[in-house]
DNA sequence: GTTGTCACG
DNA sequence: ACGTACGTGACAACG
């Protein structure tokens, strides 16, 4: 039987508790009737249920985001009574007593956060069972989530399935939000469509399934008073069920699993102090396993904290290995090691460091000497800590170790923690923990406790998983990737250079002609003074040292002089053949392979980078660029195999958002550009031309970039106050995409960090500034870095999946790149459908959005002929 | 080492 | 009145 979690909208249940009792207290003048309501509707369902975890939510005063648009909101609110309000505090200090977690997040109200943990819950396997007496919960009825409603008072409750709505309304819960849409509700002051009661709102549904389709529909379908209404108060009624809507993804800093039930029993005294000795008995008189005592405790207070005692520096090799063979203090427990430094730790909590590598403290020991030295530790020891075990790995292979204990790594555990940071050195990762860092071999030897300070930061902020599910399984795959290499034809290579100095040899001529005299194409000052100072061609000054020469400026002028196109062609070819054909030939291995290097911890999102060479930026745009590609082939007898996400940025957004009508031209398999270009422009698909497609296209990358209606204007080349019209109307089409861009805005100035959907963290203090143009960058920041981010996150868990089935399959086939969207595998001909079909269900199961991820797949020869 | 430019998603 | 699209890495030129 799956677990269970009771999840408490605490400010609704206090509120029916108060009304449903006399107002009693505790002979002190101190009222309790709702702390004790509601403690004894607790316990009941406690004991009834048999819930292993539990937690309540609070809202806190204030606006909310759901509703801080709307201003009749606040005075619609009656205020708290003065008899209840004091009884505030006493109830969450007894629940802090019992152990339950109380969860509260500024501008959020309790639905949105019992959404969060249900959906939590859902997704652990873990069945949630919501009380409250707040009918807008209904809509989060599913098959893990059950409502336990309280419809009068506390004892009357009625339980709220997907079965229950379809039986009473005939909707399904997410038909819940279209019906308060349409009807409204006074006591949240939605306000809906005026004359549309429960009656009209259930038939209309029942009609046409969503609100929007009613609001479609109606010119066509309905008639007289009702038809002017839904038109007349179409725009109310969509505002209305965005602000219905019970957000799902509030950035809660606790997990399910941390809220297990334990040592309920510690809240007696509390209890007593307030004299409610009946609720004092009935809590003793749970069964210990429901009040969690011995064994029930979360697992972070299960782990027993070592404590490593102190360093003691080794002197050379041989002693380590005398250390870390006989063991004079026993068998080794754990074993540190980074990229300059090892150590290992005792059973007794005696440890020893010794550096290695290049700054050496130990003259004449290496890495290589180091881990050879410690095979049998590393291999044994039931702990192995690292300072990037990528870098290692060659090491363990080359050694033949592969560790029986947990490997963990403080690198990336720092990067799950806050990804942008000065260094990731060792010594600056310990100074960010407070911690002393010494000389190579201390801090080595404190990586043990660096990974106990860590472990408690990652547990308090829910990011473990991301962590050791993501960021430490993905590591493996990425060395088992430049290890691998991509293959590169060379003569292709050559031949294809050739051709470029050819053109540039040529072209270059031609502009010395032109220019009347000699003069360095590739000095941007040279080429400045030439166009705007010799020639004369007006020049906007862009840049801090003189006239820019970018090729936006540039083909503004094409048509001014024949020189600028000369240029632009030269630019082309010279970068090709300085960044690509050259660089890449410089770069091959003994192998005939371009072994790049994936970086972990570079980016602020989560995305990864390749350096050495870049193998994320090969030409692909322009088709003199494309053929660089056809250098890049599969072995004899294999093939490439290359599948990319399908608008990955804008699925999730459309799933983050949870906007209907995205979701909507995703589920239908609709062309987003084209329903973007039939939304905003207000025509039929088919009437959208290839113009107002392409203007959608940019609104829509601008839309994930955290638009400015300057930044679209230039993009498009239309005027700012176009631009921003624009904007406007994909904002009165997309209202969910509007909530939701705000939503991050506003999260991260409240918190200082936004969060992907699994939790990634990007602080943003720009957000703060009192400059203009650094708050802005935050505030772009803030709505980008949530959809890139959480598109890196599914990409790595699809890596990690491709990765671990095609070694399950026993198939030959190797992951050997990835381009953020895109990967690429390398196998034998005959499992190309084996491998064609397992890649494509890696990526489209690395996630479950509510718009469904779509990988594209090809295969070829080489890299350019994957392509469509 | 910084700047300008341009390749990619 | 301000001045920007988000995220990267590599090259040549120039101080």
């Amino acid at each position: 039987m799956a677990e269970k979690m009771v999840m408490v909208d605490g400010n609704s249940l206090m509120y029916r508790a108060f009304h449903a009792l006399p107002l009693l207290d505790n002979g002190e003048g101190v009222y309790t009737n709702a702390v004790f309501g509601f403690l004894s509707m607790l316990l009941k369902v406690i004991s009834e249920e048999r819930p292993t975890y539990c937690a309540v939510a609070f809202d806190l005063h204030g606006p909310t985001f759901r509703h801080e648009q709307y201003d009749a909101y606040k005075a619609g609110r009656a205020p708290t009574p003065d008899e209840l309000r004091p009884q505030v505090p006493l109830l969450k200090d007894c629940l802090t007593q019992m152990h339950i977690p109380i969860v509260s997040l500024p501008r959020y109200e309790a639905d949105d956060m019992l959404g969060t943990l249900s959906r939590l819950c859902e997704e652990q396997g873990i069945d949630a069972l919501v009380i409250t007496g707040d009918r807008d919960a209904f809509q989060l009825a599913g098959e893990r989530t059950t409502i336990l409603y309280t419809k009068r008072g506390i004892t009357d409750t009625e339980r709220v399935t997907p079965a229950f709505l379809m039986e009473k309304y005939a909707l399904t819960p997410d038909q819940m939000i279209d019906l308060k849409g349409l009807m409204g509700d006074s006591s949240d002051n939605i306000p809906g469509v005026p004359g549309v009661g429960e009656k009209t709102a259930l038939k209309l549904l029942g009609e046409h399934g969503t609100l929007e389709r009613v609001l479609e529909t109606a010119s066509d379908s309905q008639k007289g008073k009702l038809r002017e209404r839904l038109i007349e108060f179409a725009d109310q009624a969509r505002f209305s069920k965005v602000m219905a809507t019970v957000e799902r993804n509030v950035p809660l800093d606790i997990d399910p699993r941390a809220c297990r039930l334990h040592d309920m029993a510690d809240a007696l005294p509390a209890l007593e102090a307030l004299k409610l000795k009946s609720l004092a008995a009935r809590l003793s008189a749970l069964p210990a396993e429901l009040r969690g005592e011995a064994e029930n405790k979360p697992e972070s207070e299960t782990e027993t904290d070592r404590s490593w005692r102190a360093v003691e520096p080794l002197p050379d090799a041989a002693a380590l290995r005398a250390w870390a063979e006989t063991g004079p203090f026993g068998q080794p427990m754990a074993v540190a090691m980074g990229n300059a430094a090892c150590s290992v730790a005792f059973e007794d909590g005696r440890q020893a460091g010794v550096a290695t590598g290049g700054d050496l403290l130990t003259p004449g020991l290496s890495l290589e000497d180091a881990v050879r030295s410690l095979a049998r530790p590393l291999a044994e020891a039931r702990r192995v800590l690292t300072h990037d075990v990528k870098a290692l790995l060659p090491a363990f292979d080359r050694h033949g170790i592969a560790p029986r204990g947990a490997v963990e790594d403080v690198m990336l555990a720092a990067y799950a923690l806050s990804p942008q940071r000065p260094s990731f050195a060792l010594g600056a990762l310990l100074e960010a923990e407070g911690l002393e860092p010494g000389d190579a071999a201390t801090s080595a030897a404190r990586l043990f406790e660096l990974a106990e300070r860590q472990a408690e930061k990652l547990k308090a902020d829910g990011l473990m998983s991301l962590y050791k599910d993501i960021e430490l399984k993905l590591a493996y795959t990425l060395y088992e990737m430049e290890r691998e290499g991509f293959l590169v034809d060379e003569a292709e290579l050559k031949r294809l250079g050739e051709g470029y100095a050819a053109r540039i040899a040529d072209l270059t001529a031609r502009i010395q002609a032109l220019s009347g005299g000699p003069i360095n194409i590739n000095s941007p000052k040279q080429l400045g003074e030439l166009l705007f100072g010799k020639l004369g061609l007006p020049g906007g000054r862009k840049t801090a040292t003189g006239y820019s020469t970018t090729a936006e400026v540039l083909e503004s002028l094409a048509d001014r002089h024949e020189i600028v196109p000369l240029i632009l062609e030269y630019r082309k070819y010279f970068k090709l053949n300085s960044t690509y054909i050259e660089a890449l030939l410089k770069l091959r291995g003994p192998d005939g392979r371009i072994h790049t290097s994936f970086d972990q911890v570079g980016t602020a999102t989560g995305r990864l980078s390749s350096s050495e060479p870049n193998l994320q930026n090969i030409p692909v745009r322009t088709s003199e660029g494309r053929e660089i590609r056809r250098a890049f082939v599969a072995r004899e007898g294999w093939v490439l195999v290359d599948a990319d996400y399908s608008q990955i940025e804008l699925r999730v957004l459309a799933h983050m958002a949870r906007d209907p009508v995205m979701l909507d031209a995703f589920r239908t398999g609709q062309d987003i550009h084209q329903r973007t270009a039939a939304e905003v422009y207000g025509v039929a698909l088919e009437a959208v031309t290839p113009e107002m497609r392409s203007a959608a296209k940019a609104v829509n990358f601008g839309i994930v970039y955290g638009i400015s209606d300057f930044g679209l204007a230039r993009n498009i080349n239309v005027t700012r106050g176009e631009a921003a019209q624009f904007i406007e109307r994909y904002f009165e089409r997309y209202p969910y995409v509007k909530r939701f861009m705000d939503a991050q805005v506003a999260e991260g100035k409240a918190q200082g960090y936004v969060t992907t959907l699994f939790g990634r963290r990007r602080y943003l203090p720009e957000l703060k500034s009192p400059n203009y143009n650094t708050r802005s960058f935050g505030e772009r920041a803030a709505m980008n870095s949530p959809i890139q981010g959480t598109a890196a996150d599914i990409i790595k868990l699809a890596m990690i999946r491709a990765s671990a089935a095609l070694r399950a399959e026993g198939l030959e086939a190797r992951l050997i790149l990835q381009v953020h969207d895109e990967l690429i595998v390398e196998c034998p001909e005959a499992e190309r459908a084996r491998v064609e079909a397992l890649l494509k269900d890696a990526m489209e199961g690395a996630a479950h959005l509510d718009a469904r991820l779509v990988a594209d797949v090809r295969s070829g020869s080489n890299w350019h002929d994957c392509k469509g």
